[in-house]
DNA sequence: GACGTAATATTACAGCTGTAGTTTATTGGC
DNA sequence: GCCAATAAACTACAGCTGTAATATTACGTC
C-alpha cells in the first residue's frame, strides 16, 4: 500500500460525504455539498469520474444510477497528506511540526490536557511493547 | 494580515534557498536546486516571476542581474499551510491533528521527550500569563 | 559603433482542477 | 412500440503549474 493520496479541498469535501455515508449517488453528494458549495450535478459527476480514474473511489450501478463509495479511508488520506506536508515544510521532522502546532496558535487548556493524555498513552504503549520483547 | 500562502513543493524549494541565503540571483537558485532537481535557468526564472506576481518574493536589479529575496517568512508559510491543512482534514481541530501525528507514526523516544518538554513549556507560559492578569 | 555575450522577457505547451453545457443512452409509462 | 425524462458520457474552457525554447535587450570590449 499505497501511492500518496493528495486531495484538494473540493475533493475532500466529496470524500467526506462518502466517508460519512458509506456510499452515495451523485445527486446525494451534490445535495450534501449544496449548502456550502452549490455545484451543478455534472460538475460533481465529473469530479467523481476523475477520482475514480485515480482509484480513490469506485461505483456500482444500482437502479440505473451510479452509487459511489470510497476506496481510501479518511485515515489514509490524513496520513498521506500530513506526512507530505511534514516532509515539505519540516523536512519530515514530526516533532518540529508538533512544536509549530503548539507555539503558533492559541490552544485551549482543554486541548492541552487532551494532548498530554494522548502523549502519556502513547508513551505507555511504547513501553509495554518494549517490555513484551 | 495576509492572504494565505499555499506553495507547492518546487515553490518551497525555491523559497528555501531565499530563506537560507537572504537573497539570491536566478543562477544561484538554479545551482542550489540542481543536485535535487536539475532545471533550466529559464524555468527557475519563470517560477520566480510568477512568485513575484503573487507577492511572495521581490527583486532588485544589481549588476544587471535580478537579485531576489523573500517577502514572506518561512514561519508565515508554515503557519498558513499547516493551518489550511488542519482546517481541511481536521475541521480546524489542532488537538485532533496532534493526535494524528502521535498515533499514526513511530516517533522516537527522543522526539517524545522533546514534545513533552515543549508541552510543559507551553503550559508554563500559559500559566504565567494567567497569573500576570 | 558593431558584436558577442549574458541576462531577462515572451511564448508555448501539456497536465490537473473547477466548472458546466451539450449529447447520448436507457427506461418506465402509456 | 414510442416518448418523455433522467442519468451518464462527452466536450469545453480558463486558470495554475512545471517545463523550457526562442526572442529581445543591454553592456562591455575592440
Amino acid at each position: 500500500m499505497s501511492e500518496t493520496h493528495q486531495l484538494t479541498d473540493l475533493q475532500i469535501a466529496i470524500m467526506r460525504v462518502l466517508w460519512e455515508r458509506g456510499q452515495a449517488t451523485v445527486a446525494e453528494i451534490c445535495d450534501a455539498l449544496r449548502p456550502d458549495r452549490p455545484l451543478a450535478l455534472t460538475t460533481v459527476a465529473t469530479l467523481l469520474s476523475r477520482l475514480e480514474k485515480r482509484g480513490v473511489v469506485s461505483h456500482e450501478t444500482r437502479a440505473r444510477q451510479y452509487v459511489y463509495r470510497a476506496l481510501v479511508s479518511e485515515s489514509d488520506v490524513r496520513r498521506s497528506m500530513v506526512s507530505e506536508l511534514t516532509e515539505r515544510l519540516f523536512d519530515g521532522d514530526v516533532a518540529e511540526m508538533m512544536s509549530h502546532l503548539l507555539t503558533g496558535r492559541e490552544i485551549s487548556p482543554g486541548d492541552l490536557d487532551r494532548i498530554k493524555a494522548m502523549l502519556d498513552e502513547h508513551a505507555g504503549r511504547k513501553e509495554k511493547k518494549a517490555h513484551a520483547r
